[in-house]
RNA sequence: GGGCCGUUAACUCAGUUGGUAGAGUAUCUGCCUUUUAAGCAGAGAGUCGCGUGUUCGAGUCACGCACGGCCCA
């Protein structure tokens, strides 16, 4: 391959070879699995059925004691897994074999087995995947254990397994090599189940609310919904610029004037922009829309979907996060945007209705200020540097500015704000929801303003979409809309610091140069 | 983009003022039928991330690069 003069040099497979390696470990466990197949063990099989469930026969047995194990000797179970850990004596050992739902330790003698098949066992490795059947007993510590009648081979492994004790810590191996983490620690696992937990939890949370869950598109032609830099993309056969999805919002509010008065998206946004410990280009996100709804209908709504989440995981709305207790138990707090620059950022009042002044203090925060942008955006980066940080425990901020909310509905009693707010916990903002902006003229505008500050060098306004407009033309009902970042309400309820400690596979750079 | 830290055997890690590269686990061989980080005896296993430089001599010092982590932007 490598030396094929035709290969192309930008082939996705580059490189494959060379990762490939080749050391003592691997020669060896090829030499044995080799004299296993000639000895007539297939190494891939596929015809192995295991009728058992590790987790499930632990469920049901690990009460019982050995003399009411040893009675029910010809009850025999079949189970299949990883082997974890071989303690090998000389015509007898133990395994530890993992399965989906948990281990168990599995007992082989030659005498039981015979002692060509115990002679082939001996070839096996630990990692290599078998099925065993066999009965329970407890051994003299008392640990329930499969004696072990039969075993066969269902997948060789031909790779060695990190060292039992400290396991795989190597965070940058950890990421690339997942199904290594996965293999070899519990808590990945359970990292992993949570987030599964979680993703149902919501779905069944908001259908039994009469929500439709719908796809809409994630290349869009019009990048729109979010205040971010999308990705771009290109269509060969259309002959045509795409890019992908930064939010859903403005497809999800086409089907709500559409008639669908209450649905929700739970699927991957696309946002080119830094990757930190709270940031993967692609997360996903939960968007809902209710008819007949304003924003503060989406508070009791919020609280009540945390909680069912965190109930669901936790199995309590009490916790601690990295050492921090939070407590979920409605009702969160509720914070004006304006008074929380004052009373947990400490900003003088004048900076409040100040566009200089603003500026000036989030420049003096370190944060990049354009010329030309806005109060609203200085108290934002304000905000972000004073405030956010210090919200720990759950906190609605309302009343957010006009001008960085170009798709939230006005306030009804001060043009300056819109009818919104974001949620806080732990430090982090956890979600968005506003009452949408109905009014087809007033969103227009708001789009012009949009376009004037994209001409300006602002790439995370929002792009005009004059379909959009049109629907609302149509008649938008009064909606309730939402956005919450599954990734970080998964790192809450794990306890986990990092996003990439939610994502099975977060973006890195190739390991080859 | 900037700062700090890391990269040594399959894994987890030592490696002193620059002087032939170490341990534990894993592996291999022998013994061992209730172990559970099993035990005992022996053995093998390394492009020290990559490159350049300094030096008689570099895992170690300098510079550059790559990848990762944390912090800042």
């Amino acid at each position: 391959m490598a030396d094929n003069p035709k290969q192309k040099p930008e082939s996705p497979d580059k490189g494959g070879a060379r990762i490939l390696d080749d050391n003592l470990l691997m020669r060896q466990r090829r030499q044995k699995a080799q004299e296993l197949k000639e000895a007539g063990v297939p190494l891939f099989p596929n015809n192995h059925r295991p009728r058992d469930l590790i987790a499930e026969l632990k469920t049901q047995y690990d009460r019982l004691d050995g003399d009411r194990l040893e009675a029910m000797d010809d009850m025999k179970f079949s189970i299949a897994g990883r082997i974890m850990a071989i303690r090998s004596f000389g015509k007898a050992a133990f395994i530890k074999l993992q399965d989906r739902s948990g281990s168990l330790q599995c007992h082989l003698e030659r005498d039981r087995i015979g002692a060509e098949r115990y002679g082939l066992f001996k070839k096996l490795d630990v990692g290599d995947i078998i099925g065993v059947k066999g009965s329970l007993f407890r051994t003299r510590t008392q640990e329930l254990t499969l004696r072990v009648d039969s075993w066969n081979l269902v997948t060789k492994s031909y790779r060695s397994l990190p060292e039992k004790f400290h396991g795989l810590t190597d965070v940058e191996q950890r990421y690339r090599q997942r199904y290594l983490d996965l293999i070899m620690n519990q808590e990945t696992r359970d990292t992993f189940q949570a987030r599964s937990t979680i993703v149902a939890t919501i779905r069944n949370f908001l259908m039994n609310k009469g929500f439709l869950e719908v796809e809409t598109p994630m290349m869009q032609i019009i990048p729109g919904g979010a205040a971010a830099r999308p990705f771009e993309t290109y269509h060969n056969a259309l002959d045509m610029h795409l890019y992908l999805r930064v939010a859903p919002e403005l497809y999800l509010k086409r089907l709500v004037v559409g008639g669908l008065e209450r649905v929700f998206e739970l699927n991957r946004n696309f946002r080119n922009e830094g990757i930190s410990i709270r940031h993967n280009p692609e997360f996903t996100m939960l968007e809902f829309y209710q008819s007949y709804a304003s924003y503060e209908d989406l508070i009791p709504i919020t609280e009540e979907m945390f909680c069912a989440c965190a109930k669901a995981v936790k199995g309590v709305t009490k916790f601690t996060y990295q050492d921090r207790e939070i407590d979920l138990t409605p009702p969160w707090r509720n914070l004006d945007f304006r008074s929380s620059l004052l009373e947990i950022g400490g900003v003088p009042p004048s900076v409040l209705f100040d566009v200089d002044k603003a500026v000036g203090l989030a420049r003096e925060l370190g944060a990049a200020v354009r010329p030309g942008e806005g109060l609203g955006k200085a108290l934002a980066k304000i905000f972000d540097a004073l405030v956010e940080p210090e919200l720990w425990q759950p906190t609605f901020i309302t009343g957010y500015p006009l001008d960085i909310s170009p798709l939230s509905r006005t306030n009804d009693l001060d043009v300056e704000i819109v009818d919104r707010f974001e949620f806080f916990i732990a430090g982090r903002e956890m979600g968005n929801g506003f009452s949408e902006l109905n009014d087809p003229d007033d969103q227009l505008g708001r789009f012009r303003e949009q376009a004037v500050a994209r001409e300006a060098g602002d790439d995370e306004a929002q792009f005009m979409d004059l379909d959009y407009v049109r629907a609302l033309e149509y008649g938008m009902p009064p909606t309730a809309g939402e956005g919450v970042g599954i990734d970080r309400l998964t790192m809450l309820l794990t306890d986990q610091p990092s996003i990439r400690e939610v994502i099975l596979f977060p973006l890195l750079r190739p390991e080859q140069a």
